[in-house]
DNA sequence: GGTCTGAACGCAAACGCTTGCGTTCGCATC
DNA sequence: GATGCGAACGCAAGCGTTTGCGTTCAGACC
């Protein structure tokens, strides 16, 4: 594999010369870099990142922390901060910490010292020692659904979201509604399942609606959770007449063991979501859209313009959510 | 942030007998390595990747290729990897293709080229060209799914997976048998669908069952592809009895697609599925269920055998599928 | 023709690590 | 006490770039 050494050798000119052609740098007149770009070109001349991270510092990668790659949520937030990290030409490394041990390993060791630009930090909430570690690291980060002093970060508005969820079940009439939660203590620690709670209660609260503590019960952010969830609940002596899945794998959850009770959806038990998984489509569900691609590639933008711009402000993006309607909650009776 | 001079001065040794007492070499006493260890520690020592690979010419980082992040199967499969790299202390460079100009650029530019050890080709089967490409960059490669000539590779066996499912269909005394695949031309040039496919044909001549061309619709290998694939099927003048999905997702579409025409799952219409999706069991649909973490896992592995150890043979891994019946096509009601 | 100027280019010192080889030194051996 | 020997360690040459600064040189100007 050719060096740039070769490459000077071969097109007449010094080391010098070749780096300041093929980066596009003044200095070298437009014959010399037409003649340097063939040249490296017909000896299949790529550069070595490790020396050209050592000579600059800069390596033009960046670190991508995420609590599981093989959910469909982390999924796209990942596909998201991807492709526009991609299109920069960056490279991206992957980290999952979604166990506990890898975890600690992960912040023990912080395999990513010296060896990336910026760290992205999806849908992960850091405790302060974590944060600590992070921080110094010495370069800019960017979160999804978390924050730190001194970064920008991506949010969406998960009370608000919840409010849209729960005020359009009360205003379908219901007064009886269980909520399928995340689960406490949430492993993930993330702040927006606890907003959707707080949501769910202040909704309540304002259409003078009592909350029924035995109707709230966790469900693990997984279809299978949300089924026992449902479960749990259908077996209280009271039965809810609608349910607020705070995201809609655990909602499939709950459609299926409702579908076991041969209970009618939305007739006898009506149920909306969040997040807009793509199967909420086809499967009626009534969910809270949120724009989940966006939120990775909106966070990589903002990262890539400090790293690159090393402008100072940060800020916090809100993108937006939206209630989408299906016949989970509404008399449409095709499900 | 310290270089290997600091501590070495810090320890009162030499840069070398600090390279070598950090990376456990001998030629160094423990009184010596211990020291080093503690003063490297107080000074938050870590080495820096680029000087070192500069230095020795590897990287400890393995590109993962990967067609799609936000779906299921890959997520998976990339899931696996990871696992297995991270714990043997690699970093994962990822690189998503899925789309063609980025497949195009990937391959044209090779931005993994002189930064990697190692490619792991996670389902992605290589045109010729590309193929080539990745030879050139002169590092071990790993398969799954697909396979090229010196390289270890991991399969599934997905005619005998096939043949499971429709014989299962067969075996229910179902005659009529409709199928939904992925699509021609299949995007991602995998074999596997292929051999599916073909799995189907090979059941039904074996039963001297006849198929019905205009019962063998594509879902492309989405939810609501399988919706449409469905909703083709059933404009058809015959109607089939079952119909075997190749991959769970499309099935989930195809059942909702049967819900939406009031048809019962299994006794007007049994499905069968591909894939062994989480969904699956709470949906109640019958599949062939392949060992997708342990496919990525396995392929890392491999990888890292022939890296570090340079063995020269290679090997065709190929895990097993197992067909999972449940209540999509038993005479079982609780659908 | 001498001077000045800026464009184009080369020199060589970093960047931080690894590693072959040479040196030192304490100790056993004769 | 001279010799031999291996363990422990240091020296310094790489590894392939980048980049500040110096040099060359063609052309403009007086």
């Amino acid at each position: 594999m050719a060096t740039i050494e070769e490459v000077a050798r071969a097109a007449g000119v010094s080391t010098a010369t070749v780096s300041r052609a093929l980066r596009q740098q003044p200095g070298v007149s437009e014959r010399t870099r037409q003649r340097v770009r063939t040249v490296a070109e017909e000896l299949n001349y790529s550069i070595s990142r490790s020396a050209s991270g050592l000579a600059t510092g800069r390596t033009r990668r960046i670190g991508v922390l995420v609590p599981y790659v093989s959910r469909w949520f982390f999924g796209q937030v990942l596909a998201g901060a991807e492709e526009v990290l991609r299109s920069a030409g960056y490279d991206l490394m992957l980290y999952v910490v979604g166990d506990q041990e890898g975890r600690e390993r992960f912040f023990r060791e912080l395999p990513l010292r010296r060896s990336v630009d910026a760290v992205l930090v999806l849908t992960l909430s850091l405790r302060a020692e974590e944060a600590g570690r992070l921080r110094e690291l010495g370069v800019p980060l960017g979160f999804v659904g978390g924050r730190m002093d001194g970064f920008n970060s991506v949010w969406i508005d998960d009370h608000g979201g919840g409010l849209l969820a729960v005020r359009h079940l009360l205003n379908q009439g219901h007064t009886d509604i269980a909520m399928i939660h995340g689960g406490t203590p949430d492993a993930l620690n993330l702040p927006a399942p606890h907003e959707r709670c707080t949501a769910f209660r202040d909704a309540m609260a304002e259409h003078d609606v009592p909350v029924r503590e035995s109707w709230l019960c966790a469900g693990d952010f997984s279809v299978s959770g949300g089924r026992r969830a449902m479960t749990r609940i259908l077996a209280d002596e009271l039965r809810p007449t609608a349910v607020f899945a705070m995201s809609d794998e655990m909602a499939f959850g709950a459609m299926h063991a409702l579908r076991n009770h041969k209970l009618h959806v939305p007739r006898e038990m009506a149920i909306v979501g969040f997040d807009g998984h793509e199967m909420s489509e086809c499967s009626g569900l009534s969910t809270v859209v949120q724009p989940v691609r966006r939120e990775g590639g909106t966070a990589a933008k903002l990262l890539l313009e400090q790293l690159e711009q090393g402008s100072a402000e940060t800020r916090d993006v809100v993108l937006p959510t939206e209630l989408v309607v299906r016949s989970s909650t509404t008399g449409d009776d095709s499900m």
